[in-house]
DNA sequence: AAATGATACAACCGCCGCATT
DNA sequence: GAATGCGGCGGTTGTATCATT
């Protein structure tokens, strides 16, 4: 330690906050094309300038094909739990366990969803085992709430999603967020889940681009749902919800996409061209 | 209708472990 | 065996959106 590392990127010279349209395609094509042997090489040879971490990150939590998008449902809300019982803030761990879902969305579910609720149900098992035996009651350890139940691993699953006010306007709420096709959590998103999520998914990190032609369609799918390119607008939609509004932008309509790409401002269509080699132009 | 608060989530930061040299 | 580089992970922050007052 205390070696001095040097910073993985220069931070004058990287572009951060939200990624544009324009870099999300940048990066999908070159990945789609390439590979990522090299993510801090990354962003100099597709022409993005962001840190190559960033590239990593906006890949695997956001951009990879096999993303399940949309509201989680019981039964993986349920998992998240009883995982976090055993593995406890091992976010990548318990994404093992989760086909298309990244630790980051598990860790912001478990942060804003599962530990109030919890907590919640923490409190009252609490007043209530107080009453009864006031040693029985442990405080938890750090931050690793899921100790508080202590006891018995499987207690918690039992609570309802909907075990109170606050969930349900939570839900309500990020129903609304997520423009999700189904608006009931508990309906298992298909877009790009079982059917076109290879089977092999296992964590974030592990997914490569073994059959990028393959992968091709999903990939114009998802872009298509992501931003409203009927719009001819670069402008993001909230979030990628690829279950209901994809579109089929396939190679056959390439030059419409690419058409599209010219109507960004500053991003030059030609410049991912000489990137990617888009075929047929 | 505007202001304020609460919530959700994408993105960043820094550390750690493994692989390579 | 030590030094270095890189990917990965977990914690935290910033910001957009929605709900409430």
């Amino acid at each position: 330690m205390g070696k001095g590392r040097a910073p993985c990127c220069d931070k004058e010279k990287v572009k951060r906050g939200p990624w544009s349209p324009e870099e999300d395609l940048r990066l999908i094509s070159f990945i789609q094309k390439h590979g990522h042997q090299n993510w801090r090489a990354l962003p100099k040879q597709a022409g993005l300038l962001r840190c190559g971490k960033s590239c990593r990150l906006r890949w695997i939590n956001y951009l990879r094909p096999d993303v399940k998008r949309g509201n989680f449902t019981k039964d993986e809300e349920d998992a998240i739990i009883r995982l976090h019982q055993t593995l406890g803030n091992k976010w990548s761990k318990i994404a093992a366990h989760l086909p298309g879902r990244t630790d980051n969305e598990i860790k912001n579910v478990w942060n804003t969803h599962l530990k109030k609720r919890l907590v919640s149900k923490n409190e009252n098992t609490q007043q209530k085992d107080e009453s009864k035996d006031s040693s029985m009651a442990t405080s938890s350890s750090s931050s690793c709430i899921s100790s508080s139940s202590g006891k018995n691993s499987g207690e918690v699953l039992a609570m309802p999603v909907s075990d109170n006010s606050q969930d349900f306007k939570t839900d309500q709420l990020s129903n609304h967020r997520s423009r999700s096709s189904s608006s009931s959590p508990s309906e298992e998103p298909e877009g790009l889940s079982s059917s076109s999520i290879s089977s092999n998914v296992t964590n974030s990190s592990q997914v490569g681009v073994s059959n990028p032609e393959d992968q091709v369609g999903s990939l114009f799918n998802f872009i298509g749902g992501y931003y409203d390119v009927n719009n001819n607008t670069s402008e993001e939609v909230n979030k990628p919800d690829i279950l209901d509004t994809a579109l089929d932008i396939s190679f056959e309509s390439d030059l419409e996409f690419w058409n599209m790409l010219d109507s960004f401002g500053p991003f030059q269509s030609d410049e991912i061209e000489s990137v990617v080699n888009v075929p047929g132009t």
